[in-house]
RNA sequence: GGAGGAGUACCCAAGUCCGGCUGAAGGGAUCGGUCUUGAAAACCGACAGGGGCUUCACGGCUCGCGGGGGUUCGAAUCCCUCCUCCUCCGCCA
């Protein structure tokens, strides 16, 4: 959510930064007439309830003297009526004024760079060197379901597409790779460790910001208000919903894993092999709480954990600065972390590190001191995840595969597999 | 699922039966001060925070006693509803 005054003092500005976005913005004019005419009836009704306290005082002394107060009871009866008629009105404004706050989408920073497709967005740097070798390269499908590792068929038998058992050693190296992931971010980076529920409530996906505009995008619990979180982001950011943090509280950084279940609405027919877009993936995700002025650094810290993992797992990867047309709904600045990926011959998404700024902490209502009696400020939350698992789980077994179909496993994970260095 | 009980400010807690100087007693914690070489103790003092509207500002107004609604001139107090927590029973990993 954007900051009403801003809105209101910049109106011009802010809608020319957000035409960028090359989203619809065609309800945002509607914002000035909304935000005066609430302001307008909050004038007017708290004008009626200053005479209305006023006068009921009047008839407590009245009526503790036996005095008549008849006429006073009967004219505040009048003005009653007209404070809950504008009290109606005024609920009616600050609900569709709400609703339209929480449809616009964040400011991109100034660092975000321009663009109006995912063509440009712009490569920050590249890390390792894609092998070419001199044999056919399988997708990693192919190679799990020769090497019993995954079976999508029989998921789609008892579940239905794009969901997948691990089995053998496959769901070992899931097991590997999300142990490997939380202990590197646990112990070398400093995060906190947390495991959040895999289902959170209405306020908290609003919160974070998956509603209430991209409600088809996730997966609703029937006869509840409640759904299976998209990513860990929204239960662990929501974890300090409505707090009011000591600045001695800050910086704070946690890693989380968790499932995280997507509907995939939209894209049918993409990606439709594999493990790249599932219903369900397991994800470890960074979430950090900062004050605002440190936010930018953060988010260069929080890539850099992230690119980590890539590096110790030693795949070739490139990061991106996503343009303002490819930013996502929440971000004012974000990057993707690709890896190669042979079966694509190109670069895939395996994480996104993203700053919020103030723009969830708003709608979560996130705030921090920084004196002991200081007015609360909103800080900035930012994450990124630490990676998907499940891609990389792909990654590995399309980069590391052997001329016979066997797959080498990285040289940090072999610890985690009971010692063994090769999948076969 | 069944039967009870409870949600008041940072924490504990009075007030709720019988609506009106209760914008909320009291205690603890915290902060400031006196005393002390320093600290503790004791004593004195401060302590509703937050959202919104308005003002150049000082300030003013308004809403806040779990959330929402209702009754009333007036609600922490009465009514409805939802949520959360606790106890017992049942069921269950």
């Amino acid at each position: 959510m954007l900051d009403v005054k801003i809105l209101r003092n910049q109106f011009e500005e802010v809608k020319a930064k957000l035409k960028y976005r090359g989203e619809d913005l065609s309800d945002l004019d509607k914002f000035e007439d909304l935000d005066q005419l609430r302001r307008s009836l909050i004038a007017e009704t708290e004008e009626l309830k200053a005479k209305r306290n006023e006068v009921s005082k009047e008839i407590a002394v009245r009526k503790k003297a036996k005095q008549d107060a008849d006429e006073m009871i009967k004219e505040m009866r009048a003005v009653g009526d007209e404070i809950k008629e504008k009290d109606v009105k005024l609920n009616e404004v600050e609900e569709e004024l709400s609703n339209l706050l929480l449809t616009i989408p964040n400011i991109p920073h100034e660092s975000t760079p321009v663009g109006e497709t995912e063509d440009d967005n712009v490569e920050v740097r590249q890390w390792g060197v894609v092998k070419t070798p001199d044999f056919e390269q399988k997708a990693h499908w192919d190679l799990a379901t020769e090497l019993g590792l995954l079976d999508f068929e029989r998921a789609a038998k008892v579940t239905g597409s794009r969901f997948v058992f691990y089995k053998g050693l496959g769901a070992r190296l899931e097991r590997a790779l999300l142990n490997f992931m939380m202990d590197l971010h646990a112990d070398e980076h400093g995060y906190e460790e947390m495991l959040p529920p895999y289902m959170v409530n209405r306020t908290s996906m609003t919160g974070t910001g998956q509603l209430p505009k991209f409600e088809e995008d996730a997966f609703k619990i029937e006869d509840w208000d409640y759904f299976l979180v998209p990513t860990a982001e929204v239960p662990v950011t929501n974890y300090y919903r409505d707090d009011i943090l000591s600045v001695r509280d800050l910086p704070q950084k946690f890693v989380a894993y968790s499932a995280s279940f997507r509907s995939e609405a939209g894209s049918a027919g993409r990606d439709t092999r594999g493990l790249i877009r599932q219903h369900q993936f397991n994800k470890v995700e960074l979430v950090h709480f900062v004050k605002p002025e440190d936010s930018y650094q953060v988010l260069e810290e929080l890539t850099g954990h992230a690119e980590k993992v890539l590096q110790l797992l030693e795949l070739p990867y490139r990061v991106m600065s996503m343009c303002t047309a490819d930013l996502g709904f929440t971000a004012a600045k974000k990057y993707d972390i690709e890896v190669w990926m042979p079966s694509n011959d190109t670069y895939r998404e395996i994480s996104s590190c993203s700053n919020f700024e103030a723009f969830q902490a708003r709608r979560a209502g996130i705030r921090f001191r920084r004196e002991e009696k200081a007015k609360p400020e909103f800080v900035h939350t930012l994450n990124g995840s630490g990676l998907a698992i499940g891609r990389t789980v792909a990654a590995i077994l399309e980069n590391n595969q052997n001329a016979d179909g066997s797959i080498n496993i990285p040289t940090v994970l072999q610890p985690y597999m009971g010692g063994k260095t090769v999948i076969k």
